[in-house]
DNA sequence: ACGCGATGTCCGAGCACTTGACATCCGGAG
DNA sequence: CTCCGGATGTCAAGTGCTCGGACATCGCGT
């Protein structure tokens, strides 16, 4: 079930995520290139391919890697709180100041329109979307029993496009975003955790 | 020079010899089983004796690896004291000092006769000492450029011989053997440096 | 005497990585 | 404009290592 080959295939995945994601963060997405990966990593450049299909897979599977670590940040700030509308201000801080700080979001938002990256969150954001839905959505679900499952997902649903949203194009800092978006969700969870049997 | 491939061979290596270490301060070599070192690396069992080749060969790669370890310690000791009579003291005694706490070498010399992982440091000792002396005379010709090498040479078979019988026949505490050694030895050192260009 | 467990050997199959070659595309230099 | 270097992506053959199973052998306790 766990054999040392199947450690090793996940060490080298992740190798080649380090060094891919290094690249990125340096130079981009443009400057990301296929062979350099390979030589960093010591592997041949096929296996590269092998890993990941093609260079768009690469910086998909960088990004999801990066949206899982970034995911169980937030989610514990969630998870210190036990009303659900200061969970809710309160993650949605720490992902503004997070992404603020990540240097894979600078890179990726760097120069906007050269650098194909920002599709990531943007026109070709399914992915990221998704699996940070997910990943809330179940964090939620536990945390807010309360809470109807389907507002919990509805909830989850707005914050999550308005914060992205916040990623990609700035605006206040992210207290203040926070505090807006508690607010305005605030009337919504209350009256369904009012009528909830 | 240092592909993906190396390093997975040499953590293969390491991770062998971690369980197969494991087994044997448990139940000594006889208590080693080939099928369970390979088990618990994940591994198969053929793939154990492509890099030991037989049951003695992973005890000896054992013992290797544990001497180099041990050595790097007793060698630390030998640094700290710049006065060549000194760092003798200094690493017979810490030599004898692991030698006492060390679990592998309880395991060898635990149940006298009946465990042949005691071979190690006796009829088949030779590896162990040739990798002992090549470290310790290396050591010794860096840190005491005023002793003769041909000199060192001598002191440190000398001792180091004595040392092992010390821990296969333990005799006195280790700081009074070390000061019974290095008196011994004083007065060729001192003969040797007075002699020496 | 027998069975059991362990060591050690052999070999065929499979898998992943390597190597080299190739088509294609793009941007810059001449 | 043309050409060339560099990069992506694809393909096929070669290679090394591991796996799995079968087998012989040996010692040991029942």
């Amino acid at each position: 079930m766990d054999s040392f080959a199947d450690r090793t295939k996940r060490r080298l995945r992740d190798e080649l995520l380090d060094a891919a994601q290094d690249a990125i963060e340096t130079g981009g997405y443009d400057g990301l290139r296929m062979a350099e990966v390979a030589r960093r990593t010591g592997v041949s450049r096929q296996t590269v391919y092998n890993e990941f299909g093609d260079k768009w897979g690469v910086l998909e599977a960088v990004a999801a890697r990066e949206t899982e670590r970034f995911l169980l940040d937030v989610n514990a700030a969630l998870a210190e709180q036990s009303d659900p509308i200061d969970g809710l201000r309160a993650a949605v801080e720490r992902a503004l100041t997070l992404a603020g700080e990540n240097q894979l979001v600078k890179a990726a938002l760097g120069q906007p329109g050269s650098d194909q990256a920002s599709q990531l969150l943007t026109t070709r954001g399914q992915q990221v979307l998704e699996l940070a839905h997910l990943r809330l959505d179940a964090h939620v679900r536990e945390h807010w029993p309360e809470v109807p499952a389907e507002d919990a997902t509805s909830c989850v649903d707005v914050a999550l496009r308005v914060v992205i949203s916040h990623i990609v194009t700035p605006g206040p800092p992210p207290a203040v975003v926070a505090a807006q978006l508690a607010r305005v969700l605030s009337p919504f969870l209350a009256e369904s955790r009012r009528l909830h049997v």
